[in-house]
Order: C-alpha cells, then structure tokens, then sequence
DNA sequence: ATTATTTTTTAGGTTAATCTAAACTTTTAT
DNA sequence: ATAAAAGTTTAGATTAACCTAAAAAATAAT
C-alpha cells in the first residue's frame, strides 16, 4: 500500500519522464512536486527500495513496470473521477483538476469499477485526455497541435495539452470546446497566430502559444 | 485547516459524547480511534489549542461550539457519500461504510455542494441516520428501539442504530429494510426475542439484541 | 586540462502522529 | 483511612515527509 506522497511522485514521475520514455531528473521532479531536491532524493530511494522505480545516483530515476502500472491506476482515478464532476455534478472544465488530485488517491478497488459504469466507461476526460482501462492500458489516439495543422482544412479540438484553470477559462470565453470542428482561416506570419473558425459559425484570433496547447484530429 | 487525524478525533469525541452532551474519557477515545491512551492525550491537547474541545487533565474533554461544527461537517460529508454510493453507484448498504471514511476527508465546498444537489438533497443517509444541513444542524426525529415498541401496532423502521456490516448483511437476509412498515406479531418472556411481520407478507424471528438496534416511529 | 558552475547527495534537524515504559491522579476496595 | 487497582499523563523514542547547510559529483567554461 503506497502513502499518498508516494501515488503523488509515481504519478509525477509518469508524466515528466512522457508514460516512462525518458530519465527524470531530481530537480525537475522537485520542481513538480513544490519540494526541495533534498526531500526528492529522500523519496526516490524509497520508491526504488519498494522496486517501483530504477534509481540511479546524479542520473535520476526510471519508473518500472510495477511503478509504471501504479501511475496508471491513480492516472485512471483521476481523469474518471474528473469525468464524474463535470458529466454528473455539473462542474466546468476548470474547476476539476484540484478537486480530482484529492478524489484520485481514494483506496477502493470496487468504487472505481462502479464510477466506470456509471460513467457509461468514458475513454476520455473533460479534458480530451484518455481514460487508462483497469490494467493500464491507454487508447493512443494520433493528434497535432493545432498550430502544426495545414490552413482552409477541417478539424476536430480533441484534448487541451495545458490544461491550467485560466488556459481552460480562455477557451470557453471565446467559444473553443472539445470536439468543436474547426479551420485555420488566417496565420499571421510574424509572431504565428491564427483566425480560427469554430463549427462554421464564428472566428477567433488565438496566439500561436495558444495554438500548441491545442490538439487535433484531421 | 485540520488534519486527516484531526478530523476524525472530532468526529469521535462527537459521537462519543452523544452529540457533544457528556464529556469523553481518554481510554474510550484510545478505543475508538484504535491507539493508545497516551496518543490520545497528545491529540486532545492539540485540539485544544486550537479551542475546539475543552481538555481538563483527567477528566476527560467536552466539545466545544467550532469542533462541533467541524464535526457536523465531516458527518454531512460522509452520510452524502453514503447515500451517493447506495442510490447512484448500487451500492449495498453494508459495503459503503468504509469509503465514506476516506471521502469525507475530500476538501471541497463546492464538491459538497454540488454533490447535495445532485442527490437531490437527502435528510437522510442509507442506514436511517440523518443528514446535518450546511450550517450543522440536523432534523431530530423521534425514534425508538423496535424492541420497545407495543406489540400488534405497526410501525416504520427508520434507522439502524449498530450499522456493523454483519449486521446490516443479516437484515437484508432476513428482508428487513429502512423504511419498511413492521409489527411485532410475537413476543418470547424468556429472552425477549420476537417475532415480526414485514409489510403483511413475511415473518421473522430477531432477536432482542437485534430488536434494541432497530429504531422505529409509530 | 584546470577551474567554475550546476546538480545532486549526505548529514543533521523539525513536525505530526504514533509508540512503550514510568510516573502520577483518581477511583475502588478493604 | 489506607492500600490496591484503574485510568491518565509525562518522558523519551520512532517513522514519514519535509527542511537547511555542507559535501560531492557531473557538467560547462575558460
Ligand atoms: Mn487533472
Ligand atoms: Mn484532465
Ligand atoms: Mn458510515
Ligand atoms: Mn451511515
């Protein structure tokens, strides 16, 4: 049984080194976690300890597969339970996010199968990001920044890549959504913003930062 | 801001104090909150700081008005996840004791909020036993043990008193259910054990133990 | 190839919540 | 009223998760 710190590194750990592609450093982690290096180093040897992560001194650590796999479960937590407040209690975008770092560390297996079907097993939360299925696995879907997307051609906004609470405002403010069809109709060379429009119906300006944050399906 | 720990002290010293009227003694406190009586003397004394109960050494501590209503809270929290988990995810009575110990310990105005409207603001929880408002204050009904209630009189089962899964379990078994309408139908001297119709269709035996953790209205 | 800078680890402390063992109060029994 | 028993508190440790300051290793700059 993992301590609510620990679910928080491992999960901290899964997404800084991209799902366990790459090393994580202790800064960086000390960085996500609001804690001091000292404080990391401590923690990652106890992980490493419990053979959850691979530690190797100055060179940071490695998830393994048990490390990997725990991630995930609290990943699949979190974005259900995400899924719940907005689809069932009513709660907008970027309320979620904070409320769902607590719910995702409840311990019970049989809560989190009931909250599936409730939610019709839901893929992807209010995000557009996937829904880990109860071994872990994930529903990779190819999609591109908006920015990287060819001008006059239709697409579809499936997930925000900065999900931060003003970013999510913004959004909604100018009428941007999951799953809203879209087109580039206007890229300003200079500093690469865009005139959006959205289902046909109204145009936008966005900045090019707000472009990349953007993911799309042709 | 209260701890986990905190918290449940509270919610101990609350219910062990029947609603904060008699003072509670160190060594039930170690009891309930299943540690040791030095422990508990540290807590108390850290609640007390923070005037939440009033400790005088060796006599036990009474509740005071901010740690009744802490108190109040955490139990609103948690009889709404009960009922959430019986009338939305299909969970049994018997099963959902447990998690609500750990989503009652969710900060979230808000989440409580939304969650009670979305129940459809229940007065009470799935085991009978009411739902304090948001300002703590609960409805008090009058209810009596089923084993005190005349025989051949019908009556109401309202709550259970002992909520222990087993027991719970047992009552479903037998068809015993909160808001069913019984009569005791039989009544033995010798160990006042009963026999009780349910709904006119069904009799069954209980026994005085389990009559005295019944509560019913007339 | 040294030296300087950055990154990371180690050493030694702190706080919350626990524990055991010993000391102290209150209550009960003689 | 005194002694025994029961209940409670104090004293001193332990563990998890953090901290600061100093030491060590890796990386970058001259
Ligand atoms: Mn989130
Ligand atoms: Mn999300
Ligand atoms: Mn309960
Ligand atoms: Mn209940």
């Amino acid at each position: 049984m993992l301590s609510y710190t620990e679910e928080n590194y491992l999960k901290a750990i899964y997404h800084l080194s991209g799902a366990g592609e790459r090393p994580v450093l202790t800064n960086e982690l000390a960085e996500t976690m609001q804690t001091k290096p000292a404080s990391v180093t401590d923690m990652v040897k106890k992980l490493s300890a419990k053979n959850l992560i691979a530690y190797e001194k100055y060179y940071g650590v490695n998830l393994l597969k048990q490390g990997k796999l725990q991630a995930l479960q609290i990943i699949r937590k979190h974005r259900l339970w995400e899924t719940f407040l907005v689809n069932k209690l009513g709660f907008t975008w970027d309320e979620v996010h904070e409320v769902a770092e607590q719910l995702e560390h409840i311990q019970s297996g049989l809560l989190i199968e009931k909250l599936d079907k409730f939610l019709e097993y839901p893929t992807v939360d209010p995000h557009g990001h996937p829904i880990p299925d109860p071994s872990g696995k994930i529903k990779e879907v190819k999609q591109i920044p908006l920015a990287d997307f060819p001008a006059y051609k239709k697409c579809t906004i499936r997930a925000v890549k900065n999900g931060s609470p003003s970013f999510l405002q913004y959004l909604s403010k100018i009428g941007i959504y999951i799953e809203a069809s879209v087109s580039i109709v206007d890229k300003v060379e200079f500093d690469g913003s865009l005139e959006v429009s959205i289902d046909n119906k109204k145009r936008v300006f966005i900045s090019r930062e707000a472009a990349q944050n953007l993911m799309v399906t042709g």
